[in-house]
DNA sequence: GCCAAGATAAACT
DNA sequence: GTTTATCTTGGCA
């Protein structure tokens, strides 16, 4: 299957300024690509978490700016690259430059560049059913690695970027769309700032009510 | 300079 | 469900 960039729309500066926990919701459903010498490759969201710029001590932003941070205090829409465990996570900055608030990609169901998505993760020829698709980017490190995206891509522009972006694919589906609290954190547990489709195959873990 | 912690994931039992 | 490989960052000496 062949990105259809031109039925889709990519998101305009407008959507990311918004409150964070509000932009982490309506990213579900919305598709992600990144396009490395003719490919693309990306997929649908089904998984994010808001990280908050005041009043949130799991973000990263909550001890202020600094060099490896920087880019979460950028303009909206401006993607900021974490490394964490040998293994690197992508966010969105949301709401207002300078702030430091940003939605983390936790998890994609992958639809394009399913071939690349395999070599990146170094998987072969895994690609039967959604038990092995599961395999390519179902948490926010495996989901950059299929991607191709690393601390050298910090920085760069979801709006801007012709590379690079998130689009909205057309009418809205029916989804349940459920708020969980945040995965792998040890500070502010209780918040319910995780936004998944509840009934998608392709989330970190399975939900259950 | 040293060292503990971390928005993880794979390999275990 | 539990353990562990792996390495960047930031706090502190």
């Amino acid at each position: 299957m062949t990105f259809p960039i031109d039925q889709a729309k990519r998101l305009p500066p407008a959507f990311y300024q918004n409150h964070t926990a509000n932009v982490a919701q309506d990213l579900i459903g919305k598709a992600i690509a990144h396009r490395v010498r003719q490919t693309w490759v990306g997929g649908v969201i089904v998984e994010t978490e808001a990280y908050l710029h005041s009043g949130d001590p799991a973000s990263h932003s909550a001890r202020g700016k600094t060099a490896s941070n920087a880019s979460m205090f950028d303009r909206p829409g401006v993607m900021y690259v974490y490394p964490i465990h040998a293994k690197h996570c992508l966010n969105a900055v949301t709401e207002d430059t300078g702030i430091g608030a940003a939605v983390l990609i936790r998890a994609i169901e992958p639809l394009w560049g399913l071939e690349m998505m395999c070599e990146r993760r170094g998987l072969m020829g895994e690609l039967r059913g959604h038990t092995e698709r599961r395999r390519l980017t179902t948490g926010p490190a495996m989901l950059c690695q299929a991607l191709g995206i690393d601390r050298r891509d910090d920085g760069r522009c979801f709006v801007t970027d012709p590379d690079l972006g998130f689009f909205d694919l057309g009418p809205p589906q029916k989804r349940r769309i459920v708020a969980t609290p945040r995965i792998g954190i040890s500070k502010a547990q209780h918040r319910k700032l995780r936004f998944i489709d509840a009934d998608s195959k392709f989330l970190s873990r399975p939900y259950r009510d």
